[in-house]
RNA sequence: AGGGCAAUAGCUCAACUGGCAGAGCAUCGGUCUCCAAAACCGAAGGUUGGGGGUUCAAGUCCCUCUUGCCCUG
């Protein structure tokens, strides 16, 4: 059993890609089906800003874990990594090839590598993150490094986000909390990872042309309308690169023309940050964007796989 | 045309009576086990619009030019 892995930054061109790959992935007659592994596009309304693939893009392939939250509940990784389990594992029930697309590079590795998340409580998440607000990540830093001198040493004082999860489990656990990213280690056979390759002047007039073309669509009328659905509400999707800069607009706090420069930047700067996650990943396979016959090399490199991989 | 105000990092702006030119954002690099399109850390960046003068010392005071904004006619 193979399931391909499609990586690289925003706008490279990878929900395009899965399309025409999971059209000719047909294990035993069906085509493959897509997996999203991308924080944002779980959210329904959030549809022009996110660059989610319409009806038509979709092509006929059938997409998971795409439109399953209201943009007032909190995305979690733990909760995405389970659902993306369970789908991948539905898909190779029915001998359908599952092709995973994400940019979340957390998300991808939580998926596909061997992550164990410590439980969370809402109550005592609470109590920290109002702690955070008033006395400030140092103070609970200190706490930290009385607990569990060790992950104190590893979360930077400044953190406050990842000094009240440590907290958290520590609390939770009774454990110390141990924070480090897992070996590369698969732990679902099958895994093909891909990731496509594009050059930065490239991206970056890519990412401009795509945030133009989402105010051109709608985009302040698409956040207008999510307000109304609870977006401020929302302490994953407020956030969500195109959909915080309108929500400052909105309030005032900018222009409509800093918002959209301002979510150019902030989108550029986010394809930097994913690919210095993608980059470290030496099981990835990294292909031009631009290749006339990436599809045909893709199915084939999943092709491989499954010879390599017995069932 | 006359008068006034302004000009400092790519952008927006700080710098008490003259005393080591800074900050936010952008840019570049990095970190990462439940908000990750998040959060955080670091670095680089300047002939203070040009020219002259006063002073031990000028972003700051004086003269002049340039550019922009405002007021008056």
């Amino acid at each position: 059993m193979t399931i391909v892995v499609l990586v690289g930054p925003t706008a490279v061109g990878k929900s395009q890609l899965a399309v025409a790959v999971a059209r000719r992935l047909a294990g035993g007659g069906q085509p493959a089906e897509i997996v999203n592994a991308d924080s944002m596009l779980v959210y329904r309304g959030m549809d022009i800003g996110t660059a989610k693939p319409t009806a038509a893009e979709r092509g006929g392939i059938r997409h998971h874990l795409i439109d399953v939250l209201d943009v007032q509940e909190t995305a979690t990784v733990a909760e995405f990594q389970q659902r993306a389990r369970a789908v991948i594992a539905d898909c190779r029930g029915r001998g359908v090839v599952p092709v995973l697309v994400g940019g979340s590079a957390l998300y991808v590795r939580a998926i596909v590598d061997d992550f164990r998340f410590p439980g969370t409580d809402p109550t005592l998440r609470a109590e920290l993150e109002a702690e955070l607000t008033v006395a400030g990540p140092e103070s609970l830093h200190r706490r930290l490094a009385e607990l569990d001198p060790a992950s104190a040493a590893q979360i930077p004082p400044g953190n406050g986000r990842r000094v009240v999860r440590a907290l958290e489990v520590i609390a939770l656990t009774g454990d110390s909390f141990s924070a480090t990213l897992p070996a590369r280690h698969y732990a679902l056979p099958g895994v093909v990872q891909i990731g496509l390759d594009i050059d930065r002047a490239r991206l970056d007039q890519r990412i401009a042309e795509r945030v133009e073309r989402m105010w051109a669509a709608g985009l302040v009328a698409e956040v207008r309308r999510l307000v109304d659905a609870g977006l401020r509400e929302g302490l994953t999707a407020s956030r969500a690169l195109g959909y915080r800069q309108v929500l400052a607009y909105l309030d005032g706090e900018l222009t409509e023309d800093e918002a959209r420069t301002r979510t150019v930047a902030a989108t550029r700067r986010f394809a930097r940050r994913q690919d210095g996650w993608f980059r470290k990943d030496p099981r990835i396979t990294w292909l031009a964007h631009d290749r006339f016959d990436l599809d045909d090399v893709v199915v084939s490199l999943a092709g491989d796989s499954v010879a390599r991989v017995p069932d």
